[in-house]
DNA sequence: GTCTATATGGAGATAGAC
DNA sequence: GTCTATCTCCATATAGAC
């Protein structure tokens, strides 16, 4: 896909000797990882997981082709790297804004569900719109990842699962009467068009003849977050209501 | 993939001699069609459109591989036709029940949201349900090409805009004084949420402990109405409200 | 840690016989 | 319309030199 460049870098590297000890220790060693890691992002993103090969990203990262088995063992290794990578990043703040939302509640009352969301989806506003440009990328592949049959069901709970527990949690108490499957089916709605929207697939502008825009995630996300509550409100309400009415018609029978 | 079977189609086939005429008008013609297309439609829902050879799906469908250049002129071309089968039938019944919504709250009042949005999800309910097979493949591939920086633009577009142009019309009387960008966005949130609802990826039964399954999509239909209708009716709510301010504020200046 | 070289298999597409 | 045979290119992965 590109040819590599003669910028150097092996010559540059020639400072920095191997040392004893195990793989990926040294800066070097630890810039290549980026480097690949980056480009795998990139192009995963554009083309999904079959759609780029490893010729590709190592070919784009300016690195060796061996070296993508080097440090990441097969290219599954490599993407699981490349979702795993900004998860981490991603949970701990997420875990953070749940803990603070719930922490301003404390005790006295239901937190906002509002608050609740924002702080599950805030996040990803922030990265993507503000942070380094690999968060576009990589929210596109999310996307592709959570709509997949083949990795959405496995990666998808592996990462993100523990947090979205919390998440669920925080919801259960700002909406104490809700059913259980009632939250969870409102959470995976919630999914769906969280992961469409940050996906920014252009179909929208496309759509609304540009009365809407992708890219514009600080509007989106201020319809994000009043549309979702709704939806949660809706569904507890309503099943809520139906349950009771379902409990006197069987306690009556 | 799959070895060629011996069920002896090619003695069958001899009956039907070739007659002049364009490509594809005999039965013969048209039987082999449809099996590529179902095998394709089954293979790139379950690993996309590069997971998949040429030679996967022809092997599967018991085929010669030069049979899908013949019928299809190359891979794309498959996967359009794939996408285009079962958007016709889709468009056309979703066309319908939004006439027929339209029709019954003729002029005296707006059509109900709940009806509108059930005039372009049943469709989708009752072929994964209670229709051929083939649906829930089509569905799950609909949600990768829907999430697809690379088709979802385009493909999304071209085989399914103009019926949901008539849909956000339909919403549009609902709610009259909603603005244009909140309702492509509520739009696109419920996009997403019924694609991947639809995708059935089993994500939500492993996250909800069993609460949920994925594949009962009467009860989730249940949901997915009232959940965004509620969001449709949220955020074109606070925006008039919102934009009321604004034009007052605005015409101080 | 990085790179060269290569093993082994599969990809998409088409020309031309039947 | 269907099938055989083949062209050309690319895929993942690894062994072993440096």
């Amino acid at each position: 896909m590109q040819k590599k460049g003669t910028t150097g870098r092996k010559g540059a590297g020639r400072d920095r000797l191997p040392r004893a000890g195990t793989a990926g220790t040294g800066s070097r060693s630890q810039a290549t990882r980026e480097r690949i890691l980056d480009a795998a992002e990139r192009l995963f993103a554009q083309r999904g997981f079959y759609g780029i090969s490893v010729r590709d990203i190592t070919g784009a990262a300016e690195v060796d082709v061996a070296l993508a088995s080097y440090h990441f063992g097969n290219k599954q290794g490599l993407l699981e790297a490349v979702v795993m990578r900004r998860a981490e990043d991603l949970n701990t703040e997420r875990s953070a804004r749940l803990d603070a939302v719930l922490a301003a509640a404390k005790g006295r009352r239901p937190p906002k569900i509002e608050d609740v969301i924002d702080a599950f989806t805030h996040p990803l506003l922030d990265r993507s719109s503000r942070g380094s440009p690999g968060w576009k990328s990589y929210f596109a592949l999310i996307a592709e990842v959570n709509n997949s049959p083949e990795f959405g069901g496995v990666l998808m709970s592996r990462f993100f699962d523990p947090v979205v527990e919390k998440f669920i949690d925080a919801i259960r108490r700002a909406l104490p009467d809700c059913e259980e499957s009632d939250l969870y089916w409102a959470y995976h709605f919630l999914s769906g068009a969280l992961t469409l929207t940050f996906a920014e697939t252009g179909r929208i502008d496309k759509l609304s003849g540009g009365a809407c825009r992708s890219s514009d995630l600080d509007s989106v996300h201020e319809r994000l977050v009043p549309y979702c509550a709704a939806g949660f409100r809706a569904l507890c309400a309503t099943k809520r209501a139906a349950s009771r009415q379902a409990g006197t018609r069987k306690a009556r029978k």
